[in-house]
RNA sequence: GGGAGUGUGGCGGAAUGGUAGACGCAUCAGACUUAAAAUCUGAAGUUUCGUAAGAGACGUGCGGGUUCAAGUCCCGCCACUCCCACCA
């Protein structure tokens, strides 16, 4: 054995091993219990950062420990392949997206590869690959089929020199686009969408369902899709038949209606709008529609609004009132139209004060908050509202409701945020959507025979955002499955989260050809057992996958309801940097290993530097990459470090110098190890009170490495009891000769081999006879016994003030405790002259003498 | 504006209502060494009194409360972080 800890020659023995040995294939042994452990996978930029290092770690302990627990254990990996950034790889150099995917992909694995996970690769998927993409077809069939998938005008960014539609990224602060120049015109276009909608009410019950996900990913979710009860209400146009339906979720205000507003956009609009006033709201409306989202969302901002001239009646007491376009009133929200009450709505407020229209108070403040220069938004009892005056808020509401669907002018309505999902894309790096359009047929799906529709390979990039299969003529002109006459293909490419909503099904049976996966496959499987990654996903990706699961099992494809049963959000791995005042872009952040400490200069200009902390995911920028630290350190103390420093769901800060402690721990382990296999064996005199106090020791590090692995995620916490395990292993070397110093080393090992797993291998293999290898060895069993301790300490209070402890034996009984205590140096010192009101004695552990 | 979370030494962070600061980093002292590194041993919240051994006071963002006992439970503040946001 080398004296010496070196890593770098024992990792890649081991991992060659392994790989060898096929340790790590999930079998499907059914007489064991299974158990799912996966990380969110990774877009294959090229670039391994210590991020995924963070989230790859964390799922692999799992996965081990689970293993050791005799579970059956799934742990893939896989490529979420498809994206805009292949694309402009593509557009940059001249190069096949594929081409630099799969470059891309090939070089991440090898990154990936010393650090010693513990995956199963032979699922290993790429979601851009026919062999996946093939089913995402099949799937979006399924969804078309249950009239799930649908094509509605949405409008876009179209950018009219390119003749291409732009996303919201590529257009300016100024409404150009950023490739053009041109000014972007909103136009509606057909896009394709996913009806998540349907769903709404399902996808928020069932958040109740997911007791082990992160409190604040539930909340998330929850305001996503906004759930809300009102009333839906129409208002009467003076000399028109037609009515403005508003949506409002305080239907007890309505006797104090001003104004209604209407959604520039709103087709209403042109109906309602005197002569007069035409040329004033076309100018607005126009003005309106052509600015960017941003602008028109931006804070702070003015509320803008024309009046139409129109005159629209409150159906409840029959007042007249003007009717309003604005830019605060959303068109996709509720029915476009809103009830102006400046008393009791803030934005209503604002707008009517700096517009001049009526403010008319319907509901009563309590004292304090009588209105002085605001609205009042909070419950109160209605006045000015005829027979519903004295009645308060709440009552209000349902009884008002119900008036006016009993005179057939309106209901109650539920009302969700959530809207349905846009999923066409005008890209060439996606997957293709399997529809031909046929004018005689319509909308006509592929048939399954003809899946998948495969990307064309010669084609011409038309810019970033534009439409490239649309001028690929071979790919668009085809024949009508149906009819068999002349049509065309759909050129729209899916968003690239449908190929990440199901891709934790497919790898329950990742090489199936007849079907994207069988049913009993992924009925045993799923749902994930523990799902690792970003915060930043907790609401797309995860309501996404929500989404998917719930349609799939109506299909009758799964039978579970939720897809991912435990969710661990990990913090950001964070790293210190410097930045240059005087530099912009990327080339301002400087890696703190460049630069000295004490006299932060640009190493290239010289100038003066500012502190920052920079988030690891952009790591390109900010020195410690992950190939670095495991060529200095190994990944076993790469492992340790990213483990013990936070925990998991907290921000980490790579420090070199807690690296290096980490190595140090490893190298403690090592050294401890070596000694006692090159130790002859010293028979010394037996001695039952230190062996007992090193078993003791050996127990609880066995129960508290256990609990923090198993229930909290405490993986910092677990790694320090191996610590304390190794101390007291490391002050018991005259315990060499006897059984209980090698299970306290074989022990430590085993605890040690989910956290690092090479050495923790390397010195099992030293230690024992044993061929399996530590990672086929059962998780180390508990025996409470030997927890329990001859002596304890007592403290002794006084008032509730710490005084003193005293030893004694563990059996003491409490009126023993007491008297002890009582006599104890703290006892005597000050209980002599006082008088003792009361005593408290927690057995074992305390007495308090109130005096 | 709405919601969620956080606040503990020089730092990362521990603490089923029961000795606050486990474990580690950094620091200091000592041993080993010609020397350094590595390694090993030890010290250390702040403060007052004391030559010292020691003794006391104060300490978990701030102010109250419950309790024999509060970092932990309750009430009210403050600060910071994140998410959503003209959603009627």
């Amino acid at each position: 054995m080398d004296a010496k800890y070196n890593p770098k020659a024992i990792e890649p023995k081991w991992q060659r091993q392994w790989e060898e040995q096929g340790l790590y294939k999930a079998s499907e042994d059914s007489s064991k219990p299974k158990y799912y452990a996966l990380s969110m996978f990774p877009y294959p930029s090229g670039d391994l950062h210590m991020g995924h290092v963070r989230n790859y770690t964390i799922t692999d302990v799992l996965a081990r420990y689970r293993r050791m627990q005799g579970y059956n254990v799934l742990h893939p990996m896989g490529w979420d392949a498809f994206g805009l950034p292949a694309e402009n790889a593509a557009l940059d150099r001249g190069i096949h997206p594929r081409t630099w995917t799969y470059s891309n992909m090939a070089q991440m694995k090898k990154q990936l590869q010393p650090l010693g996970l513990s995956y199963d690769w032979d699922r290993e998927l790429a979601t851009c690959s026919p062999d996946y993409y093939r089913w995402t077809q099949k799937l979006f069939l399924e969804f078309f089929d249950a009239g799930l998938a649908y094509r509605k005008a949405a409008v876009v960014n179209w950018d009219p020199v390119d003749q291409t539609v732009l996303a919201n990224e590529q257009v300016d602060g100024e409404g150009r686009s950023w490739r053009s120049g041109a000014k972007v015109e909103k136009r509606p276009l057909e896009q394709w969408f996913f009806k998540i909608t349907d769903y709404a009410e399902e996808l928020l019950q069932d958040l109740q369902k997911l007791p082990h996900w992160p409190e604040r990913v539930k909340v998330m979710q929850e305001n996503w899709i906004g759930k809300s009860t009102g009333a839906y209400l129409e208002f009467l146009i003076k000399d028109r038949t037609e009515k403005i339906p508003v949506y409002t979720t305080r239907p007890d205000t309505v006797y104090g209606v001003s104004y209604v507003v209407l959604a520039p956009e709103h087709p209403l609009v042109a109906q309602v709008t005197s002569t007069d006033q035409k040329a004033t709201v076309d100018t607005f409306v126009q003005k309106v529609t052509s600015e960017s989202e941003i602008d028109r969302m931006a804070e702070d901002r003015p509320k803008q609004g024309v009046p139409t001239g129109g005159v629209a009646i409150n159906p409840f007491d029959g007042k007249e009132i003007p009717i309003w376009i604005a830019d605060y009133v959303l068109f996709e929200y509720g029915t476009g139209a809103v009830m102006g009450v400046p008393a009791h709505d803030t934005r209503d407020y604002q707008f009517a004060t700096q517009y001049g229209l009526p403010i008319i108070p319907v509901v009563t403040a309590p004292e304090k908050d009588a209105m002085t220069d605001a609205a009042y938004t909070d419950p109160g009892v209605l006045i000015n509202s005829g027979s519903f005056d004295g009645v308060e808020s709440p009552k209000a509401k349902k009884e008002i409701t119900a008036y006016a669907e009993a005179q057939g002018w309106g209901k109650e309505q539920i009302q969700y945020r959530l809207r349905d999902w846009l999923i066409s894309r005008q890209r060439y790096w996606g997957c293709p959507i399997p529809i031909v359009h046929c004018p005689s047929c319509g909308l006509v799906p592929v048939p399954d025979e003809q899946l998948p529709v495969l990307l064309p390979e010669d084609f011409e990039l038309s810019g970033r955002g534009g439409s490239s299969l649309a001028k690929v003529e071979s790919f668009v002109y085809t024949t009508c499955p149906t009819c068999g006459g002349d049509a065309k293909r759909e050129t729209d490419t899916m968003d690239t989260f449908i190929d990440s909503s199901w891709y934790y099904l497919r790898f329950s049976d990742a090489k199936n050809t007849a079907k994207p996966f069988d049913s009993d496959q992924v009925n045993h499987w799923l749902p994930v057992d523990q799902y690792v990654g970003g915060i930043e996903h907790a609401i797309l990706h995860l309501l996404y996958s929500r989404f998917f699961t719930k349609v799939l099992r109506d299909r009758g494809l799964l039978n579970f309801d939720e897809p991912f049963q435990r969710l661990l959000t990990q913090g950001m791995v964070q790293g210190w940097t410097y930045v240059n005042p005087n530099k912009s872009g990327n080339a301002q952040w400087i890696p703190s290993a460049k630069v000295d400490a004490n006299d932060p200069k640009d190493p290239e200009t010289g100038e003066a530097l500012v502190g920052s902390y920079k988030t690891m995911s952009k790591s390109k920028y900010n020195g410690v990459s992950p190939d670095e630290v495991i060529a200095t350190y190994g990944a076993d103390t790469a492992r340790m470090f990213i483990l013990f420093k936070a925990p998991p769901e907290k921000e980490l800060e790579w420090a070199e110098a807690d690296v290096e402690g980490q190595s140090r721990f490893l190298s403690r382990v090592w050294r401890l190890v070596q000694e006692y296999v090159d130790a002859a064996e010293t028979h010394m005199a037996p001695d039952p009170k230190a062996e007992r106090n090193l078993r003791r020791a050996i127990h609880t590090a066995i129960k508290e490495v256990t609990e923090d692995v198993e229930e909290n995620y405490q993986f910092n916490t677990a790694i320090s009891e191996l610590m304390i395990l190794t101390n007291a292993l490391s002050d018991a070397k005259a315990l060499r000769g006897s059984g209980v110093y090698r299970e306290g080393l074989e022990t430590l090992l085993l605890l040690l081999a989910p956290f690092a797993p090479h050495l923790a291998e390397e010195l099992w293999n030293e230690l024992t006879s044993d061929t399996q290898g530590i990672h086929s060895q059962s998780w180390p069993m508990l025996d409470s016994s030997a927890l329990v301790a001859d002596t304890v300490t007592i403290v002794v209070q006084i008032n509730g003030k710490t005084r003193g402890t005293f030893e004694t034996a563990a059996d003491v009984s409490k009126e023993q405790q007491e008297e002890l205590a009582r006599i104890s140096e703290a006892g005597q010192r000050y209980l002599v002259d006082a008088t003792i009101r009361k005593t408290i004695v927690v057995p074992k552990k305390l007495v308090n003498f109130v005096i």
